[in-house]
RNA sequence: UGGGGCGUCGCCAAGCGGUAAGGCACCGGAUUUUGAUUCCGGCAUUCCCAGGUUCGAUCCCUGGCGCCCCAGCCA
């Protein structure tokens, strides 16, 4: 049972194995742009900036993107968004390609930076000079901000807008040249200072950063804005649908002035709603915040929605991919219920996962008329579901772990788990009955179970035919292995911590249970050799995996992946 | 109070003038040696509101209301 599932799935998304894709309006404008001929074939690109590791909601991009391709029968590019060195990595870059790749996607030869256009650009930028179309300003950033005006006020020109073009070009070259420093002039577009659309006030194109840059090293010594970067960067690909998130369209106008403005080929803009999720953050601001400040352990805490961090926790690349297409994609601001996200998980690892009994909370059970020295196996099913994931042999012997919450002294009506007198079926084994109870004389805590079983019932099914409502699982107390366990839970105890109208107390939302530790439950000895990253349904309790990190030969920790849908707690057991 | 978006079931989401898909959640019920899975069945006479056009409007028009985004030399 060891290396049976290693997170198998992990190869390219294909069409054939995913479901079918719903309709959204990036479609609807894709089919039509096909079928006027405005476009031929189809080319996206999923362009992060390699300041952070990716989350949930990028994966909800790539997938966009990298499943549009696939639809489609075009590619999508993987570009690296690297026009600001101060805040990017190189430790970001090898993540975030780690992740879509994992994720199952593949951008083939088509892997760019925005960095590689860094000289194109500043020729196109000489041009827009020369065209009168950008110069070159040296008010402060400070007064840059006052000159913009307000939502509702006008901008103002700057002193220097209107300088002749040969002085800007010669302004512009000495910049590159490094003769001037941070901040003391930037590149502007000549639009219009007085447009509602503030990004058209004469955005800024180029700002004078004396910073080494992961890729183009200590080349440049001014850099491009984004505005000024993503559009030209689209055109060089050849991108068709050029998809962003809603915040862009007021950008949108500024991408076709440039384009247009240098007359290349114009991609089409498309802004969907970025994804939120409940019970949990995703801005790179707070994720980094919840780092930084440990509240979680790293990036990949298994608690993170960072990619890195649900594939730690055992969630599937293809759990993610059938959430990322069953939540859809639209213009409408969505907080898309954590819950989704669980059960696309329990929908694949109920699938895959081979089962196995542990006990998280042993209590031990005595089982008074079973021979001392006697030790049984019996064959347990892999899969109840799936006979060709084959059996194992579990040991059984006169004292067993049982699950401390499966016996109650004083059972509520419904209950139909162990309690004195009653009996109840032990998983592949034999039905036992309970006879007494023993307890600690000083706290009066229940440390044994007594039970007498019915040898007639082997494998589980009285000879008498009698029913037995209740099956719990148990783990041979001389045979189980001692292993620890990680519990997770959601990692904020409130729907949506990032929208409280006073923002700034959202870590006081933080679920103060998000993480329980367990370090002596028992575990069927088959569980000692389960390699590290792979996924087992605990029966009866939920899909836990073996963690990557701290999982040490023969000696298994296993993070809870999620719970099991359970009825009884459901109704307020 | 400028500009740009958005408002269809508790949460997502199709729908594009012809009489409200689907998923999740929820509620039954069947099977079950996981209170799991699976399986059946139920779940918007109504589409933010109010007018108008039309034989007919969630889809068109007008006017409201509500929510989100924009004043980085961030992306």
């Amino acid at each position: 049972m060891a290396n049976q599932n290693d997170n198998k799935d992990n190869g390219q998304a294909r069409a054939a194995t995913e479901p079918s894709q719903p309709t959204n309006f990036i479609r609807n404008i894709i089919d039509e742009d096909l079928k006027t001929g405005s476009r031929q074939t189809i080319v996206t690109r999923f362009p992060p900036e390699p300041n952070g590791y990716l989350h949930i909601g990028h994966a909800k991009s790539i997938c966009l993107n990298f499943g549009l391709a696939r639809d489609y029968g075009g590619r999508c590019h993987l570009r690296f968004d690297d026009t600001n060195p101060a805040k990017e990595d190189m430790e970001y870059i090898d993540s975030i390609k780690d992740s879509v790749r994992w994720l199952g996607f593949d951008w083939g030869d088509h892997l760019h930076n925005a960095s590689d256009y860094f000289g194109q650009l500043y020729e196109w930028a000489e041009e827009l000079i020369i065209k009168g179309k950008a110069y070159v300003d040296d008010l402060a950033a400070e007064q840059i901000r006052e000159y913009r005006g307000t939502l509702t006020e006008p901008g103002k020109e700057s002193p220097f807008r209107n300088r002749p073009p040969e002085e800007n070009l010669d302004l512009f070259r000495r910049m590159r040249a490094g003769e001037f420093p941070d901040g003391s002039r930037v590149l502007r577009a000549k639009i219009d200072m007085s447009s509602p659309n503030m990004n058209l006030r004469d955005p800024v194109m180029y700002r004078i950063l004396h910073a080494s840059h992961p890729h183009t090293g200590d080349d440049w010594c001014l850099y491009p804005m984004y505005d000024y970067a993503h559009g030209q960067s689209d055109s060089i690909e050849g991108i068709t649908h050029s998809i962003c998130t809603l915040e862009f369209e007021d950008h949108r106008p500024l991408y076709e002035w440039f384009l247009d403005a240098l007359g290349i080929y114009a991609p089409r803009q498309i802004e969907f709603a970025r994804l939120n999720l409940t019970y949990t953050v995703m801005s790179k601001r707070k994720l980094l915040e919840l780092v930084r400040e440990g509240y979680v352990n790293g990036w990949d805490d298994p608690r993170m929605p960072t990619i890195v961090g649900m594939r730690r926790r055992g969630y599937t690349a293809r759990a993610i991919r059938t959430f990322c297409e069953r939540i859809g994609v639209g213009k409408n601001d969505s907080w898309i219920e954590m819950g989704v996200l669980e059960d696309c998980v329990r929908e694949d690892l109920n699938e895959c996962a081979p089962r196995a009994m542990a006990v998280l909370n042993p209590l031990r059970m005595v089982i008074e008329n079973y021979p001392e020295d006697l030790v049984e196996e019996f064959d347990a099913l892999n899969h109840p579901n799936d006979p060709s994931m084959g059996t194992r042999k579990v040991p059984f012997a006169r004292e067993i772990y049982i699950e401390a919450e499966d016996f109650l002294e004083e059972p509520p009506k419904g209950f139909f788990r162990l309690a004195p007198g009653r009996e109840v079926r032990l998983r592949y084994a034999y039905i036992v009955k309970c006879t007494g109870v023993v307890k600690d004389e000083k706290t009066g805590e229940i440390v044994e179970i007594r039970c007498t079983y019915d040898p007639e019932s082997r494998g589980g099914s009285a000879a008498d035919g009698r029913k037995i409502k209740g099956t719990i699982h148990w783990v041979s107390a001389a045979h189980g292995i001692n292993a620890r366990v990680r519990l997770y839970d959601r990692l904020f105890s409130v729907p949506q911590p990032g929208s409280d109208k006073n923002g700034a107390d959202w870590k006081s939302c933080l679920n103060p249970e998000s993480l329980k530790a367990l370090d002596h439950c028992r575990m069927e000895p088959g569980l000692a050799l389960a390699s590290p990253g792979s996924c087992f349904q605990l029966e009866r309790q939920g899909y836990f995996s073996v963690d990557i990190k701290d999982s040490l030969p023969g000696s298994p920790v296993f993070n809870r992946v999620v719970t099991l849908r359970d009825s009884w707690a459901k109704a307020g057991a």
